[in-house]
DNA sequence: GATCATATGGAGTCGCGACTTCGGATATCA
DNA sequence: TGATATCCGAAGTCGCGACTCCATATGATC
């Protein structure tokens, strides 16, 4: 675990590299029941390499997550620097959705992991929550979303949204008007704030 | 598959209602990943009695749905002939979002046998479709309903607020607040009418 | 209550996928 | 270029879950 007294080979860590990718791929495409042997067989290496590099598919699939929330959370954290803060959070909203369209695992994982989950991925993806809910206060404070929702509904209707876009046989067009929905309930409403 | 020598045994009539019964539990609680021997165990008795109702799981799982979509589109049905369409429509969609809270499996089909799975399920999921579209088409009428949102994204939107709702995480209050959001969504906005 | 088709359940088989082993290949350093 | 630690993949083991076989039990009919 200390240092070794050589370092790691390039080939090994370009065949980490190349793992990791694939399975991000594998597991968005057919969840976390893919087989890991399918993620050997398109990395190009042999299965045992697969398991050499992450112990357990778990820790695979975890090593996934984390790579994938915080790339997340750092985008979210750009968009928290703009000048416009309703625009930045409909604009991560979008975005999450859009990318999530292929990634099975990853949305199912968006809330999971936020439960008990091993400690990596369940720091990753607080992070990434931490950093919507600066998001949704920022956009609340500047008025541009309604200041009676909470983050957790918000981050539930994120996830939902998200598998929706998912579904190959819905029409973008309906997916377009499933999130604009959304966003109109998430708008403020003139008419109804005297009340 | 013609009229038998002699009629089904009443006990063997009683597991298969017990099967079903257990099975719609079982695949609720633990998607379709569950296993068959957890339903029989549940239901008192023994694998091979499973198999001999439902020569495989797959068709066990479709027995559950095509029973689960048809009293569905029943409870549809039945709303169709209220005397406020507006109530009938959300008070379906409340309803089918609760309901689906603790039916993992449910959910995950709602859309997919909507595709191109098995003949009987598919049939099933399609009646149950069409009598939402009917509900939703009466509440746009009657001006509960903004009028520019169709069929598809409105049966998205309910499958991924029943998933929303099946999280156990989630605070009762915080799913509340999402299907509030939704629901406002839906609601035709008289300030936006005039643009 | 005797007969017998129907139904049952426990003990299998079989395949699949997660994970291991080990002889051989390859990068790294002198 | 040679020595060696690191890395690799093909061929395993192992457990789990879907599905089958057969001796036994039981409801239906007389």
């Amino acid at each position: 675990m200390s240092t070794p007294g050589r370092a790691q080979r390039v080939d090994a860590r370009a065949n980490r590299g190349r793992i990791l990718d694939v399975a991000e791929e594998v597991f968005g495409k057919g969840g976390e029941s893919a087989s890991t042997e399918e993620v050997a067989r398109l990395a190009g290496v042999g299965i045992a390499t697969v398991f050499r590099h992450f112990p357990t598919k778990a820790a695979l699939l975890q090593a996934v997550l984390v790579r994938r929330f915080d790339g997340l959370r750092e985008q979210a954290g750009a968009l928290l620097d703009t000048t416009d803060p309703g625009a930045a959070f409909f604009d991560f909203f979008r975005h999450l959705v859009a990318d999530a369209a292929t990634k099975i695992a990853i949305g199912e994982a968006l809330l999971d992991a936020g439960g008990d989950r091993d400690g990596e991925a369940a720091q990753a993806s607080n992070g990434l929550r931490r950093t919507v809910g600066a998001l949704l206060q920022h956009a609340q404070q500047a008025g541009a979303v309604r200041d009676d929702v909470e983050l957790p509904e918000v981050y539930a209707l994120l996830v939902a949204t998200s598998r929706t876009a998912a579904h190959p046989d819905l029409e973008e067009e309906a997916k377009a008007r499933a999130l604009a929905i959304v966003f109109d309930g998430l708008t403020p409403d003139p008419s109804r704030r005297s009340g």
